[in-house]
DNA sequence: GGGCTTGGCTGAACCGGTCAAGCGACTATG
DNA sequence: CATAGTCGCTTGACCGGTTCAGCCAAGCCC
């Protein structure tokens, strides 16, 4: 019987090669599959090991293999606007489907700062704690590209391509789906169009900056970039400052789904229709830009499975079976409610009273 | 030169042992800070340690220790509700402000059903890859329970408390603060009211529901209530039902942000103006909440906070020094811009046309 | 029948820590 | 001065797997 408080005695394989009157050997042959033990053999200790309930000690199996069967993705941005931004946790969901059918684990650390996720990557590396991680948010001449090559811990970076290719990366072309969004609100006849940005220094942001300004340029096309930190805060201000201006845009392209509602409640707020006074287009597309009103035209990712994509690859990379780039599939642009024509050429530009 | 593909060989305590001209015995006192060692070495030993970069392999620790260093969090809801619930990743965020300075790991797994998420435990522990386990969404006569007790798995249970004190929980007091919603609302003169519930098996919303509906009772109001997925599709039709009903609420408290935020949509669009004509309360009071327009009146609860109480009580329950149940923080009530007084009992409720 | 191969299994080392027991040198004590 | 106790360190077993060398018996061939 056991006590308070003493926990259960595991079964381990040496219970099973007991069991079986075989020796340890035999049972981890039998186990993995591996030749080296009889058909009746085998079957008799795969029944054993039911009956008895056992699983591999991952530590032991970690200690002799080397590998500890799991992955690892630090968040450095504040746990408030982490929260809020569903990309992430469609993103982990992703990454889950794929690790959890290989039974690999996934550990999640938030940090403040990338000098705290180099040492956590440092910390964990040497604890072998993981195999392997997903880098999120490259900057432009990013620290922790540089440390992990320096490591040597297998890496895949979401976004890039990586300076050098130092890296293995999986991204896919920012850029041209913002051509595509800036192409068709020009369509619609709007002529003075404005972009909140994420932070300035990812590459992702900037490559959408890029392909922003050479598409409204293109066009010929007023336009604007404000940068933010991707906080709610940021947004409205930056909303604000647009739609306070004295010819405030007609459309705004954000950088999120966060900032994109952000920005909706400010204008409406303000007292300006959506999308009548103002067109507002979002990013990632995320459930909340559909259950808003009006729901929001947004460039459409499938992130969950871009997290499938970015961890597969992650394992090859892990394996030695892959170094190369993948390109995931892009964005769509879907429009929905929260963009309309522009108004007729009046040079006058209808508001409402605020409410 | 190591070749392409080699891995950087790691250093280990013999190394250290060696440099120091003592044994490896020695060298595992010094760091781990006990006594054996005289000061001299000690510090010697350390300062090896340092240069070398050691970082103690934790699968050989928890091999030795029997302890993995890690716990776990199974979330059984659909990827797409989870990425949009604020909750979990501001809990998460708690969860790790704890851990992370301890150097303990989260191991996340997320899975289809309770069946699922019962294997997941089964095999966590058998493989030895957590020390215990946060069990949310607790749910009545709860099969987790029952496993996680015959496993001998430390957990804590979020929510509660659970039947029988099977399992230790942390909880606050969910009837209360709905309570106090409901008589604010009252005060504000309205008189119909309505809930649109999350999943009527987990014992937090029924606690909800018990409070709401003793509250109305008391105070003589109209109460219904309709249960959901905590889905955004099923609160949008609640609240459609709702709104087009014959004698429609004045007040609809929502059970999480992602309900609320829908639901301030769906009277949005089917012209009802927030609060004129619809007061809208929401839950939980992420940051969501608050960048909609109206920002929404809803219950404040630290999840934050809430989170690192979880997961101190867990490292308490598995250090052994706790069984108890702990209460934490209750919510508060904040009532913002998306609640407001009843119209005037002349009998008919003012609805402005669809737009 | 002897030599050779092959299948099926055992025994032991090993991964990198922890930790109890032991041991020599030094100090304190009667 | 003999004995006991303490300090500082070493030795080696151990955690639960993996893996390699080796061994025995059976089968095959000539």
């Amino acid at each position: 019987m056991s006590e308070v408080g003493e926990r259960a005695r595991r079964v381990t394989i040496s219970d099973i090669a007991e069991r079986a009157g075989v020796s340890k050997g035999a049972v981890s042959y039998a186990l993995n599959g591996r030749p080296g033990v009889s058909d009746g053999t085998r079957e008799r200790i795969l029944t054993i090991a039911r009956e008895l309930g056992w699983y591999p000690n991952r530590a032991a199996r970690a200690l002799s293999a080397e590998r500890a069967d799991a992955c690892g993705l630090v968040l450095a941005r504040p746990a408030k606007t982490l929260a809020l931004e569903p990309f992430f946790m469609e993103f982990i969901a992703g990454v889950e489907s794929e690790l959890s059918a290989r039974s690999i684990a996934l550990s999640i650390q938030l940090v403040q700062s990338v000098e705290d996720e180099i040492e956590v990557y440092r910390r964990w590396w040497g604890e072998r704690r993981v195999d392997g991680v997903l880098v999120v948010d490259l900057r432009k001449s990013d620290p922790r590209v540089d440390e992990l090559v320096r490591l040597g811990l297998p890496a895949v970076v979401i976004g890039g391509p990586v300076e050098n290719r130092a890296l293995p990366a999986v991204w896919h072309d920012e850029a041209a789906v913002m051509v595509e969004a800036v192409r068709y609100v020009a369509a619609l006849g709007h002529t003075r169009i404005a972009r909140v940005a994420g932070v300035d220094e990812f590459v992702h942001t900037a490559q959408r900056t890029d392909g922003f300004l050479s598409a409204t340029e293109e066009l010929g096309l007023d336009a604007e970039v404000i940068a933010t930190d991707y906080s709610a805060e940021s947004g409205a201000r930056a909303t604000r400052k647009l739609l306070s201006s004295p010819e405030p845009p007609s459309v705004i392209v954000y950088d999120s789904d966060l900032l994109a509602v952000t920005g909706l409640g400010v204008a409406q707020q303000m007292g300006f229709a959506v999308p009548d006074d103002i067109s507002i287009v979002g990013w990632d597309d995320s459930l909340i830009s559909q259950v808003v009103h009006p729901p929001l035209t947004a460039i459409t990712r499938d992130i969950v499975a871009y997290g499938g994509t970015a961890i597969r690859h992650l394992l090859e990379v892990i394996e030695g079976t892959a170094t190369h780039d993948v390109e995931a599939q892009r964005g769509e642009f879907t429009p929905r409610g929260s963009t309309g024509p522009a108004r007729t050429a009046d040079g006058s530009r209808a508001r409402r009273a605020r409410v």
